[in-house]
DNA sequence: GCCAACGTTGGC
DNA sequence: GCCAACGTTGGC
């Protein structure tokens, strides 16, 4: 079979990922708290997120839960994908903050993924220990002007910052 | 609260 | 297709 023509293999093994949330609107611990820890990450209205969770999120991928603006900004736990892309329902209802209307049922623009905690660390990894930390100058979260909700973590970054501390399983 | 950086929108 | 205006993010 020519090369050309043959569809290309998506990389076999568990990928990681990172995500952010402000505490104030949902922390780690509501996701601890959620049935199953587990909840729908829903009302990401970025492109460039929805494609990472819609095409390349997996069940099982390994997932840094980020808080933001908050004091201090930090790496709360662990968690993985619960479940595969499926349509955000909260683009569809009028009465959601995060409704769209250009996004149909039966042409949905945004996707959400399925995020159950598995850790907690054993003290938060604050924003300027991620900063000092040897090994993790490459990662998207420390780009200056960053904003991605959802973001790629290599497995080198997500070996060295869930080697930064004990971790608690929920 | 400030403001730099970023993504989106819309006029042209 | 360009780009200014605008709204949002998020550290500080």
């Amino acid at each position: 079979m020519p090369a050309q023509s043959a569809p290309r293999a998506r990389p076999v093994g568990r990928r990681y990922w990172l995500v952010k949330s402000e505490p104030n609107v949902f922390s780690f611990d509501d996701l601890v708290a959620a049935p199953g820890h587990t909840t729908g990450w829903d009302g990401v209205r970025n492109y460039q997120a929805r494609n990472f969770m819609r095409d390349d999120m997996r069940p099982g991928d390994g997932v840094l839960f980020y808080h933001s603006s908050c004091e201090p900004p930090a790496l709360a736990g662990i968690a993985e994908v619960a479940r595969a892309a499926y349509p955000d329902p909260t683009a569809f209802d009028p009465r959601d903050p995060h409704h769209d209307p250009k996004s149909r049922r039966d042409e949905p623009t945004w996707y959400q993924v399925d995020v159950r905690a598995i850790a907690r660390f054993e003290t938060p990894i604050a924003l300027p220990e991620l900063r000092d930390t040897p090994g993790l100058e490459g990662m998207e979260l420390l780009r200056r002007g960053s904003r991605l909700s959802v973001q790629p973590v290599t497995r080198e970054q997500w070996e060295i910052v869930t080697s930064l501390r004990k971790q608690v399983r929920v």
